[in-house]
DNA sequence: AGGATTTGTTGTACGACGTACAACAAATTT
DNA sequence: AAATTTGTTGTACGTCGTACAACAAATCCT
């Protein structure tokens, strides 16, 4: 898979990818070209491409590469300390690529390759919780799309063009709040900065912390509710209170 | 705004950026550019530069013109119904125009401006279920990211290249679950192809209706759960059960 | 009324990009 | 020792965003 021969035989895909990476920390996704690659590995730009193909598929690489989480021991843990466990690893091991964030959101190919450890994981603290075998992948889906997906929005970057316009027309529409249309948004109105659609800086720069902890709170809690409500209802059908669920 | 003078008076930013939005609904982002757009609209592409200012500007335009949703009257529903309706009409109106997914998840753009109506609804909603005010932000944090962010992630597309190639490897990897190292995994493998991070298309062409309302059921009975345990710790403290929140 | 300014459009030009293709040399296989 | 594979180079094409200068129609100023 390493087969080492050719002429200058320096160059790995491994190589390309972690340059690539290292870009990508320091300059964005949009930075990434062949041509720098070549530039800053002294090589020739075709090269890159025979290595790694399409530029499209150099990015997909980028991201498993990065994906890849060791998973801590958690087989003695009850099922809420494993989520919350599998979930801050994810988002920690995101934030020290922020400008990945784009990627993973975009791309699919969420690389399910190596993560099966992680999968396995989150799968049978769904099983454990008590879920039925037929909500247990809805749920898999739920945790697994909220959770990486609140990540990647609190990590999306603000236009890095008109930055500072830009800034300025958030901050007025903020304070113009009118107090009669939208009491509650001008009651909070002096808190909003640091939330979500109205802050000015991505998640790099302000993090989220409590929001996150809020979320894997929320799951947790309803995944409880949900066993616990079915459980009542088990004893006295009667009195079962059905949320809609289409 | 809209000073209608000079030559060739016919073109307006709003033109563009439907004519971008519809662009991209037929091939996707990376399609969009300014020489198409202007050959499409029989004009020279600076014109189309003149009216929109740069390339990312452009799709933060058509963002915004998408993402205005009308509101229907809420004012009597419960505040569970507040949130399910908002979650669901985001998601349809998103399921509408599948390659914004990627916009929307990425520009952090998500455009207070027009939607204001829309979060103080959600803001009402969590102020009405009772959880105290400095909950409620890190609460509203929590919602918006995690189904914006769910959707964002369910319509991401798989790569256009090497698909027939990709799609096989995610089979075939499916196929080649461990029973003893990967138990759980195992036993749903039959049901895994349409579930996140192994499925094969982008929820465009297989969305993910029941996890979706799996999310939205978890999210409502968090909050309800997390409330009433307060209220219960409020008459009795001494046996307060304490979630780590930090 | 008429000159100045704003507004919409055009043309030209530059540098960077992805990538297809042909060439070729070192290493490996046969 | 011949054939093939593997790594690298050079060239070349079409497309892209966008900066800049020119210019005409509409509007504004006095």
């Amino acid at each position: 898979m390493a087969p080492r021969s050719g002429l200058a035989v320096g160059l790995t895909r491994e190589r390309i990818v972690s340059e690539a990476l290292a870009v990508i920390d320091a300059d964005g996704v949009e930075a990434v070209s062949f041509r720098l690659l070549a530039r800053r590995l002294g090589v020739n730009p075709t090269a890159v491409v025979w290595h790694v193909g399409t530029h499209e598929e150099l990015l997909s690489h980028v991201v498993a590469s990065t994906l890849e989480v060791h998973q801590p021991k958690l087989a003695t843990a009850s099922w809420q300390e494993r989520i919350t466990t599998i979930a801050r690893l994810f988002r920690s091991q995101l934030h020290r690529h922020p400008n990945l964030a784009k990627l993973v959101g975009t791309q699919l190919t969420t690389n399910a390759a190596t993560q099966l450890e992680t999968f396995e994981y989150l799968l049978s603290a769904l099983v454990e919780s008590g879920l039925h075998d037929v909500e247990v992948l809805s749920h898999f889906d739920a945790l697994l799309g909220s959770i990486v997906g609140f990540v990647v929005l609190e990590l999306s970057t603000a236009p890095k063009n008109g930055q500072a316009e830009w800034k300025e027309a958030v901050v007025k529409q903020r304070e113009l709040i009118d107090e009669k249309q939208h009491p509650q948004l001008h009651r909070f109105q002096g808190s909003l900065a640091d939330h979500l659609s109205f802050r000015t800086d991505g998640g790099a720069d302000a993090p989220l912390d409590s929001s996150f902890n809020a979320l894997i709170t929320l799951l947790i809690s309803g995944i409880e509710s949900t066993v616990s409500r079915r459980r009542d209802t088990a004893n006295k059908p009667s009195t079962s209170r059905k949320r809609s669920q289409l």
